[in-house]
DNA sequence: ATCAAAATCAATCTAAATCGATCAAAATGA
DNA sequence: TCATTTTGATCGATTTAGATTGATTTTGAT
């Protein structure tokens, strides 16, 4: 086996193929290996585990990015392990829309899924940022606000101070949020800082806070800070956050569930 | 089998074929076969799966887009005269917006045939309160701004009072108006009185107001009062308007512009 | 309206690319 | 050193794309 003088560690290799594949929005395993010197072989173990944890979808040929844009595919995914947790995330969420009641919807795939239960239900109000989310609801369900601002493409959400002048003249019974990374120290954190801020702001219009989060966001941090816990009241995860973090979040007055 | 250089990989392929058909409303297999160098046995197979998908309909010789559900009424429609009237029209309102402009879209189709040509610019700011304006912007092109509000969903806008949280807040150098009715007593009107608030409240935060609308409606007065003729600064219409209105509105200042 | 020619389609088959499983070689860490 | 993990190579299995052929649909002329 030949080897190059700096050999990427398996996880940088791997890091390194999942931004190709973001950039490219879909690339084939060739081109990955001609880029990073190894077989095709490993190429193929590497986009298995990118697989199993959501980052790539593996195609014939290649693979297609999960994360950003043409993740249009999150719903078709239906055997993807992290889109079905999110779906059950959803839907406890859910279930949690009472009756007659306003509620905000966050930007993220898991809200998204909770934007199409909410097609059903035409008692209650739907307030959002979040284009994807409208365009579920666009043709029947409950009544929609949809806060303006300035289309960021890559989250497909309103942000801005513009999207601010519409939050400020509203309050909801329930606010949804996902988040990108959230951990015990420094709380909820999400990539963009406008997009921080628009969830900061509806955090506080909200009778309740309640976070969907899937256990792969634990313990992560990530560029813009959201707020600290105190803000939320309930967490939505799954049975792989692990025992103490939930321990530390109950002790805190959070409600937490776990599916 | 012969295989080029970079064949597409066939998810990406697939993605090609749907915005072709998309972009045209209507392709012929062999349109496509060219323009993505496979064969025809290729492209069949494609737009099985896109049709499984729900991303076109499949009809003798080509597709037909089931995306932007308008396409099912206004853009599918190239013969329908009244369509092409249209197009032409947004056409020329589209070589008025200057370089780095700010634009204001109203809804309606005429408007959003300009939605689709603005696709290409990146150096304007379109302003809308039109769901299917922003849809078709979605993707890439010009910075997006829209304002937000009540969903209102026999036309896809947005409308009430938080859209006007917004729009006091913005100006923009030209807004393009659609209209259901206009008559030279009158002035221009339209069904819904909260879509008409919307539009009075733009016009009065444009430079220039620019109203497209071709000829059917003219001297038709719909239930809700938008503005009278001196907010208006050119009509774009087409020749069949009789001549006296048009002289009439030039006498007052305006200028028409007949396709 | 009817028919025939042309175009398009669906089904089938073949070749090529890709894949997954397996095993051997190399690197890594104790 | 030896055990473990990681990587690379091989080979049969699977998937994909292109070509062919007969069936179906559309078109245009009567």
């Amino acid at each position: 086996m030949i080897q190059e003088a700096h050999p990427a560690l398996a996880p940088e290799r791997r890091d390194r193929i999942r931004i190709l594949v973001r950039e490219e929005g879909v690339t084939r395993v060739e081109d990955l290996r001609k880029n990073l010197n190894v077989s095709v072989a490993t190429i193929r173990r590497d986009l298995e585990i990118l697989e199993e944890e959501g980052k790539v979808k593996r195609v014939h040929g290649g693979a297609v990015s999960m994360e950003s844009r043409l993740e249009e595919s999150v719903f078709d995914d239906k055997t993807n392990q992290a889109s079905k947790q999110k779906k059950r995330i959803a839907e406890d969420a859910y279930s949690l829309v009472g009756h007659e009641e306003s509620v905000f919807l966050d930007g993220g795939s898991t809200t998204l899924f909770m934007a199409r239960l909410l097609q059903q239900r035409t008692d209650v109000t739907v307030v959002t940022n979040s284009l994807r989310a409208v365009q579920e609801l666009s043709d029947s369900g409950p009544r929609v606000i949809f806060t303006g601002g300035e289309l960021r493409r890559i989250s497909q959400t309103m942000v801005g101070p513009l999207s601010s002048a519409v939050l400020e003249q509203i309050r909801v019974d329930k606010a949804f949020m996902g988040t990108m990374g959230f951990c015990l120290k420094n709380g909820i954190s999400t990539t963009d800082p406008n997009e921080a801020y628009v969830k900061r702001q509806i955090a506080e219009h909200a009778s309740q806070v309640i976070l969907l989060a899937d256990s792969s966001k634990a313990e992560k941090v990530s560029f813009a800070r959201v707020s600290d816990w105190d803000q939320v009241d309930i967490l939505i995860s799954d049975h792989d956050l692990p025992k103490d973090f939930v321990k530390t979040l109950r002790k805190r007055g959070i409600k937490v569930r776990l599916l």
